[in-house]
RNA sequence: GGGCCCGUGGUCUAGACUGGUUAUGACGCCACCCUUACGAGGUGGAGGUCCGGGGUUCAAAGCCCCGCGGGCCCA
């Protein structure tokens, strides 16, 4: 092994290697039980930040760990590539207009397959084994076909239909926006109260409004159901000044009480609210504002006027008429067209005809599907049951966009009836494709017009179950593939790709897409904040890989909890590489011992105690880490497995069989070599799946050899052995590094090196005699003492006890209200307590007239000795003292 | 406004489901040690109202209630 572990040369190294010898190929077993994932296909926007290097490493630690745990994993990356960013990215940088679709589509394919590229080739560099022949692009043909057959389906069904729906719409650069392009921006404004007059009577309700020039478009006025003020008007209609038209007053809970004067009324459309009222109690739509931002007929003398000038003109009339009584400056938010733009200008809310898929009517059976699931964490699957229940209107799947997948459905101009593509025509293009029929099936009209809009990417991504076991293509892959065994995702889509996803398998196939869903959180900056470029605490992959290496980044995503945010921490990084340097000492100090050793001919020896001892430690952890892999949870694990290879085996096992390793004793020298490759051997397996370069180089050097497989990563996971948990070794172990660390203490203390020969030191044992007796050989073996006595007995020595109290664990239960007193008892007591527990083993006495007995195990006693004399240094391990003499 | 989650030394974090009296570990800081794998190492030390308040209990970081602060998603 080299003498430095260098991860840019190691890491690329194997990378390569993997990719060359097809390590990670897949194929159709039916032998082997099948684990497929459905792996989420980032936007491609050219490059991974470190939420994909997290989530996507998690992925890949449970392949790796389910393929050594004897799975065939199929392991497919997708990229999801239509989305808003690349047609920006085409228009503005390229200079494309969306007035050429051909050559803007041309162009956005061109820019996404580079895309694609760095990115494959970030995925590559942080270790992820993927296998990249199955690697799927929802813009391929076979992808589009796919989603677009699902599409058909669900006309099949009839849960398909054209409705209005409102878009976010610039006035200024009549167009629809997503909501990626819109933002909040906060300004001054008024706040309008207008008296409406009930209809019938002579009374008014009074309503607060930013929005007067609305009222034209008003279809109902809102109150919260328990507001005193309105509870007789509920029920009862006002008659809307000027307009002169009737609408309802209505009850709901959303309404908020404390704005304004506690009553508002409801538009087609002011905000978002209006739009959630407008669904559920089914008002209706009456549009008041063109697409220009000016009125229209329904605002009859006011036709024609922008909304700023119609706003102050019909106040100026309400308060004319006496219905407006108040004008109140107030700091407002105003939807504007923000984000990725200059234009600024104020946002709309107009109706559009969009398409839809109904779900509303599933979302009971989603919820029971979703409980079918095994969700890691558990509580994340109350995120998805409570936006299935509070859903306020159906999956609106169609976008006013150019480059995605287009929707496969005609619609007749005259009747509007709706015209499925054939099966075998797809994947279609209906913008420039020609319908499949001649004549409207219904109709019989020949104005036939192919849907303009593309799908949502949700629509998209949510078949990715489906597209990557071969649905409706291929019956034996479907067969053993689906459903499939784990969808990894981030908390922040379980509302979106999750609950979408559950919805369309269900409807398509029947089934629950996945046995399991793992989710993960969110990647946030060292300074604990999202990580965003208006914060200026963004860290790219760029950054940290080339410095640190793929494993050590690794790690720290390794080292985030289930489902929760996770800050990016460099300290961490940094330590996670001073460990693997940690590792890589390790394996260097046991290379020359174990390379050449034949485990296989001497593995059934029987060995010394501090052997048992630390393979009973690694046969717990790897049961706990068996234990932790099968339900998702690295964090533990590997805080446990870094823990147990820096401090047990480095710092105290190793430490304890150098002298054997060096010894003359063969005998003995045999069994360390057994236990150590016995267990480096384990930990390079337990490591592999975290940290799989350094695991293959180290294998490559040291076990390859002997072992014979070509890849560390072909090897199985290691099996926990119930007859290597040794309990008594566990005991002697920890005595024998608890003294090991006392001595190591007393020579630090008196500026010895660790190898200074000690003289002479005695232990003076009772109860733990024995115990002290069979390590006797590592305790004085490992810190070169000359002369190392065990004796039975006590030194004679003042000791003095600095704390005695009762093992509140046993003595709580059985004494209840009296332990306090029990405990000042004790304290008070302390010489005669602690001479009757060891003559007698137990203390009786009498407390509010009770009879009080406690046991040896029932009373905490710790005690310091020192003696009189200057020539000898003492110390205290359990009840036994070490005496250390100059 | 709604749902879910979180709040532990300067910073990050374990422990919380299953309550037990010296709260885990890391980074940073201070002191010491050069050891036949490793100074990017080892040993020790300082540093805490476990967000605040109330309750349950012999006993609360943990369980319950109220409040404050933060995150994500949705409206």
């Amino acid at each position: 092994m080299q003498k430095t572990y260098d991860p840019k040369e190691i890491e690329p190294k194997w990378q390569k290697f993997w990719l060359d010898e097809r390590i990670y190929k897949y194929e159709l077993d039916e032998k082997r039980p099948p684990y497929s994932i459905d792996t989420p296909p980032p936007f491609t926007s050219g490059t991974l930040h470190l939420g994909h290097v997290l989530s996507h490493t998690w992925i890949d630690i449970v392949a790796r760990y389910k393929r050594m745990r004897g799975y065939n994993v199929l392991f497919p990356q997708g990229f999801d590539n239509h989305g808003l960013p690349t047609e920006l990215k085409v228009e503005k940088e390229f200079g494309i207009s969306k007035d050429e679709p051909e050559r803007f589509l041309k162009k956005c394919i061109e820019w996404t397959w580079e895309a694609i590229e760095a990115m494959r080739n970030q995925f590559i560099r942080i270790g992820y084994s993927a296998d990249w022949e199955l690697e799927y692009h929802t813009m391929d043909d076979e992808y589009k076909a796919l989603v677009q057959k699902s599409l058909l389906e669900f006309y099949k069904k009839g849960m398909l239909y054209q409705d209005k729906h409102p878009v976010y719409w610039c006035p200024r650069c009549r167009t629809s926006l997503a909501k990626a392009e819109v933002g909040y921006v906060e300004e001054d404004g008024y706040l309008y109260y207008i008296k409406l007059p009930i209809a019938g009577e002579d009374d008014y309700i009074p309503i607060a409004t930013t929005r007067p020039e609305l009222m034209p478009a008003c279809v109902a006025v809102f109150v919260h159901p328990d507001d005193e003020r309105y509870k007789d008007k509920v029920g009862k209609k006002v008659r809307l000044p000027i307009f002169e038209r009737e609408v309802p007053i209505i009850a709901d809970e959303d309404v908020d009480p404390e704005f304004g004067t506690g009553a508002v009324y409801n538009c087609t459309y002011g905000d978002e609210q209006d739009v959630v009222w407008q669904k559920r109690y089914n008002l209706p739509v009456i549009i008041a504002i063109d697409e220009d931002g000016t009125l229209n007929e329904n605002a009859g003398k006011y036709k024609g006027l922008k909304a700023e000038d119609a706003r102050e003109k019909i106040a100026e009339d309400l308060e004319k008429l006496g219905f407006l009584y108040q004008k109140k400056k107030v700091h407002h938010r105003v939807l504007r067209h923000t984000e990725r733009s200059s234009c600024k200008a104020s946002i709309e809310l107009l109706p559009k005809k969009q398409w839809f898929i109904k779900v509303k009517d599933f979302t009971d059976e989603i919820i029971k599907v979703a409980e079918q699931i095994n969700w890691y964490p558990e509580d994340m699957f109350l995120r998805l049951k409570d936006w299935a229940e509070s859903m306020d209107w159906d999956w609106v799947i169609s976008r006013q966009r150019v480059f995605g997948t287009p929707i496969p459905f005609w619609v007749c101009r005259d009747c509007g009836e709706i015209i499925p593509a054939r099966e075998e025509d797809l994947p279609v293009d209906p913008r420039f494709d020609k319908p499949p029929v001649e004549r409207c099936p219904k109709c019989g009209s020949t104005n036939l017009e192919g849907a303009k809009d593309v799908l949502d990417c949700w629509v998209d991504s949510s078949v990715s179950p489906l597209a990557i076991t071969k649905w409706g293509k291929d019956e034996r892959w479907f067969k053993i593939n689906f459903p499939t065994a784990l969808r990894p995702q981030g908390h922040e889509i379980i509302r979106t790709w999750a609950f979408y996803t559950i919805f369309r398998s269900y409807v398509l196939t029947g089934q629950k897409p996945w046995e399991d869903i793992m989710i993960n959180g969110m990647v946030a900056g060292p300074d604990g904040r999202k990580m965003s470029k208006s914060l200026g605490n963004v860290i790219t992959p760029e950054e940290v890989i080339p410095r640190y290496g793929a494993d050590a980044v690794r790690i720290w995503t390794a080292l985030a909890p289930p489902g929760e945010d996770h800050p990016f921490k460099w300290e961490t990084v940094d330590y996670n590489y001073r460990f693997l340097q940690k590792l890589w000492n390790i394996f260097r100090f046991a290379e020359r011992h174990i390379k050449d050793f034949d485990y296989e001919k001497h593995k059934e020896i029987d060995l010394e105690p501090i052997d048992r001892w630390i393979l009973s430690r690694l046969h717990r952890l790897i049961r706990f880490a068996t234990g932790e892999m099968d339900s998702y949870r690295f964090n533990l694990f590997t805080r446990e497995l870094m823990n147990f290879v820096w401090h047990e085996v480095a710092d105290d096992y190793i430490e304890m069989i150098k002298y054997r390793l060096y010894g003359d004793d063969e005998g003995s020298r045999l069994k360390a070599k057994v236990a150590l490759h016995e267990l480096l051997y384990n930990i390079l397996l337990l490591l592999a799946p975290l940290a799989p370069h350094i695991a293959e180089e180290i294998y490559q050097d040291i076990f390859k050899p002997k072992i014979g497989a070509k890849s560390v990563h072909l090897l199985e996971w290691p099996k926990y052995t119930e007859e290597r948990i040794d309990e008594e070794a566990e005991k002697l172990g920890e005595l024998a590094s608890e003294v090991v660390g006392i001595m190591r203490r007393y020579k630090n203390s008196h500026g010895l090196s660790l190898n200074t020969k000690l003289k002479h030191v005695a232990i003076y044992a009772t109860d733990s005699y024995d115990t002290f007796k069979s390590i006797e050989k590592d305790i004085a073996g490992t810190m070169n003492i000359e002369k190392l006595e065990i004796i039975k007995g006590e030194p004679e020595l003042e000791e003095r006890i600095t704390e005695i109290k009762p093992n509140f664990k046993l003595v709580g239960p059985k004494y209840g209200k009296l332990v306090p007193k029990i405990s000042k008892y004790l304290v008070e007591n302390a010489g005669e307590v602690s001479i009757a527990l060891k003559e007698k083993g137990k203390i009786e006495f009498e407390i509010d007239g009770q009879r009080i007995t406690l046991g040896k195990d029932e009373v905490v006693i710790r005690k310091t000795v020192f003696s009189e004399g200057e020539e000898v240094e003492t110390a205290v391990v359990g009840e036994a003292v070490i005496l250390f003499f100059a």
